[in-house]
DNA sequence: TTGAAAGCGGTACCAA
DNA sequence: TTGGTACCGCTTTCAA
């Protein structure tokens, strides 16, 4: 692949030269720039990027890592952060972790090889391993869904203490006295705990009960049925049921369903995110609106003014959300 | 950023003695090891990639070009391909043209610039500018999504006309006698041209009639919608609708709801993809199966062949599908 | 207006 | 076993 060197032997001028005519830099001879832009043409010469970026010691480079791009929120997020950081003539560099919190640090390090100039880190835990990592991390990470703060580190997450508070006074005020919890794995505090105690202290203050259980299991249809199927067994009874994402509700939906029980009567539900499905899915499904395309983007502003100004004023970002009333929670 | 001379320089050693401990080359004395190790460790030293990627003129870098993630068919062939490529230290430059085809041969360009190896472009339209730019790229390109062949571009499509075919198929073996297409715009001849030539010729066929209407609107719910409805007013006698995308054939369900009629009866219908919508959304959407995630594998595979051989056996891989009879066309 | 040379941070060959 | 040096491709003084 030719090179600044073959281009100027071509046009017989120097390296120099033929670099300020790229560059379009001032004070050169408009027939130099006429036999430089031939040569270049002739030799097909394409900027070495990666010759400029050591010079310059700066590579435009923004890692991304995410768990999986296969969710609503991840892919809604991953649209609105590409668009804030190409406005910014930055490039992303993603990573793909398959939810293997393992690999969080190996990117992490390898990012930081590649000199990027920031990370942005979709988490699903933030355990003492990956704080470390994120510690030693020259360029700066600006976490998204999980709360970063205690540690110090900038970041975005979703009101989700409120969220589970709000659900746990919709399910009341439609009149819910059992009501049970569909969550996630431990380690998630943000979806996990954080919904799960919204849930609990709306109870215990509102309506003086305690959830009736914690289910915790995958975030996926399937994971939502099963647990579904096994709570429904366990506390017939059970009259309402908040679930930590819209995929665990419909899978709930559909095993109410198959138990002959139409889901936002004798059992409502509401799910968190607003995904199609929840739009979709019959009955459709109360859920709270995320908005994850502006949690992208709002990750992508923080991390960028923490790269412009040395430091972002702000810390810590929540979001906002909207409670969407549908058929399992009228 | 300590750089290998400050780790000499603090180590008391050259940068050479430096380089071969880091790359734990042979023949270097264990207290020279330890005194670099020890040096290394005090000044936070990191390798320098870019550096790296200079000398050797190796990047490990693939370029993604997406028109957006956040639909069934991208995030799931992401999550696909990415996986490929994390298995052979490949990492994912991604780019996202927001459904705006002009940025695609500006991608083209920087990518070659960055030195990525190779590049794997989902494509919704090729035309002649987008050719051109594939063409001048120096990193291979395999394009995903649209038939590239006729230019000599290695591509993974999916069997989109023959989608068409068994469309007619099945709605003619389930009686319907007028039907109509519901596709996107005309430059996307995968989605929009193929399946509906598909048709065409399946109803020319089968039942010597001719498709009532094509439809051309975008790739969305509401806009299928729309469509739906202004074609149930042109063509109140419809009894069959063929849909580009599952989200279309939503679309058409709601219309159809909307105007009273159930989806499945009077009029049937099915859609592409095999979203998750599909099997959520009531009556159950019929629809046929695409591997998303193996074609975002496939174009992964190929495009590493063609890196490691010089030249893939595969100029054009076809993927197959599989019809899923549901509610909307039993 | 142009060229020579140093340097970005590594690797690799040759000498010592 | 280690150090010196040239070089990857570009930018940027400094001189000419």
């Amino acid at each position: 692949m030719a090179s600044l060197n073959d281009v100027a032997r071509l046009a017989g001028v120097s390296k120099s030269t033929v670099s300020r005519v790229i560059n379009q830099e001032y004070g050169v001879k408009p027939a130099t720039i006429e036999k430089v832009n031939r040569a270049i043409e002739q030799c097909g010469y394409v900027v070495n990027q990666i010759a400029k970026d050591l010079k310059s010691s700066k590579t435009n480079l923004i890692g991304v890592i995410v768990p999986r791009v296969s969710s609503h929120a991840m892919s809604a997020s991953v649209d609105g952060l590409s668009h804030v950081f190409d406005q910014k003539g930055k490039q992303v560099l993603l990573a793909n972790t398959r939810q293997d919190d393992a690999r969080i640090c190996h990117y992490l390090d390898l990012f930081n090889q590649k000199r990027v100039e920031g990370i942005l880190l979709f988490a699903s835990t933030l355990n003492p391993t990956v704080v470390q990592a994120i510690k030693r991390s020259s360029a700066p990470v600006v976490v998204i869904g999980q709360d970063g703060s205690p540690y110090n580190i900038p970041s975005v997450i979703h009101d989700d203490y409120r969220v589970g508070f709000c659900a746990g006074e919709q399910l009341i005020k439609a009149g819910c006295q059992q009501v049970g919890f569909l969550g996630v794995q431990a380690e998630d505090i943000a979806v996990d705990q954080q919904r799960y105690q919204g849930l609990e202290s709306a109870l215990t203050t509102l309506s003086q009960t305690a959830p009736l259980f914690h289910y915790q299991g995958q975030f996926s249809i399937q994971s939502g049925y099963v647990a579904m199927t096994a709570m429904l067994a366990q506390y017939p009874d059970l009259d309402g049921v908040f679930c930590a994402t819209d995929r665990i509700a419909i899978g709930a939906i559909q095993a109410l369903q198959a138990q002959g029980i139409t889901p936002g009567q004798a059992v409502k539900l509401m799910g968190v995110g607003d995904d199609e499905l929840a739009q979709v899915v019959s009955p459709s499904l109360s859920t709270f609106n995320y908005a994850f395309d502006a949690a992208g983007e709002s990750g992508a502003k923080m991390l960028l003014e923490l790269l412009e100004t040395g430091q972002s004023h702000v810390s810590k970002l929540v979001m906002g959300f909207n409670y969407i009333s549908r058929a399992t929670c009228p």
